[in-house]
DNA sequence: CCAAAAGTGTTGGCTATACACCCATGC
DNA sequence: GCATGGGTGTATAGCCAACACTTTTGG
């Protein structure tokens, strides 16, 4: 029985989700799209294997990444190469640099979450059902915790976090709201005294990520909408 | 490569939180406790494993359980047969039968979460992380879900609901507000129109589980006490 | 060169809701 | 003694309005 590990790799690119996808090397599904991933090797711990596995896949060193353990996924026929459990790994991140094919990917892309999910694209494998579950722990995560900011390059404005948010979320939110709700969560994010030089209106404060981690009490979305 | 399925098996007697344990029959750590669990064996899904086991150490059926997976164990060492990495899952149900001994266990008992916790019982392997998370998986999904229900046979009070979330968060609840927003919360709970005989006090209304299974908003827990 | 408009960020107020805390009543 | 119900103050979300600061447009 083999055990691999799959990436759900999230960045938000001019206000909209997107996920890495690879177009598959090898049989099987070659030359399909499927998220990024590989076997764990001897004496390696999980989270190791999805660290070398995005870093193979990225080029992004992990530690400046969020990453964390999604669910496991072992249906008998879900790969015809044999029984294979795969862990699959939540990976959330800034506006990443255009990934480099890794070993057994022909190509790597950034592609909107929206376009999988309106059947546009379909994935390999039980892929999208991994996707569809990664996306639903990110929006929940949301709620509960400050990992929106590790979305956001540093140093960056309410209105880029807010922007997360609503990518993520498919929904709009009132600003006032939200910055107070920002604001007030102690250590969420940290003033740097400097503001953005926009290109137009009036310029806004800049950001760095806080201490704090969990929300308390949570930042509620209203109802799901959709991504744009 | 090795797949088990590992289970934390909560249930609530007389307003304490007990997990069921087993005593390993078996090498390694024989003799010691350990949280239920097997191989997961060829052509046979995760939670199909997860229930098996459930039926082979408790002798109930999964179908009236509820029965989540929970996170994926796969440190090198942390079984020292060799490599083996386990599926948690989390079981909830209401006071359940006293267990029979399965296969793997020479005998199995319900035991305090507070005994573990408080270091007078310790776990083979990792189990005693398993546990813990376990544990803070039952309490949020308490905050954000109906699954409290789970935990009580039918029909129940709602004294008998709020006893779970006391025993499980560890701190008291107010009756009235706790009454008021089970009551309010669509489907969570539904009358039967008889009342529960006490022994002493008002005679308590009964009710059944609803169709209902979010909780928007959800039920929040100041802070975390501990065990009783 | 100056004035107005447009766009975005920021701040504040109002109202409905939900909850914590306390008290009253029924059985 | 316990279940049930109500009442009040506080905190917050949704909604709306006003203001601040900048760039662009038009005379």
């Amino acid at each position: 029985m083999a055990v691999a590990v799959d990436l759900v790799i999230f960045t938000v690119r001019d206000g909209r989700l997107h996920v890495l996808l690879i177009e598959r090397g090898n049989m099987p599904h070659r030359g399909e799209a499927a998220l990024p991933g590989g076997f764990v090797r001897d004496g390696e711990a999980l989270d190791a294997t999805a660290r070398r596995e995005l870093r193979e896949e990225t080029g992004v060193v992990g530690d400046t990444l969020h990453l964390e353990q999604l669910h496991a996924y072992g249906a008998p026929e879900r790969d015809p190469r044999g029984r294979i459990v795969s862990i699959a790994y939540l990976a959330l991140g800034p506006d990443l640099p255009t990934p480099k094919a890794g070993t057994d990917a022909a190509a790597a892309h950034w592609t909107p979450v929206s376009s999988i999910l309106h059947g546009q694209v379909t994935l390999a494998f039980d892929h999208e059902q991994i996707l569809r579950d990664g996306l639903e722990r990110a929006r929940s995560q949301l709620e509960h915790t400050t990992i929106a900011a590790a979305f956001c390059k540093e140093p960056f404005t309410i209105a880029d976090l807010r922007q997360i948010y609503e990518a993520v979320w498919g929904v709009p939110l009132d600003p006032s709201n939200f910055r107070r709700k920002v604001m007030k969560t102690d250590g969420f994010v940290v003033p740097i005294g400097e503001r953005r030089l926009p290109e137009v209106g009036r310029p806004a404060g800049l950001f760095r990520r806080g201490p704090a981690e969990t929300l308390t009490p949570p930042l509620m979305r209203s109802g799901n909408v959709g991504l744009r």
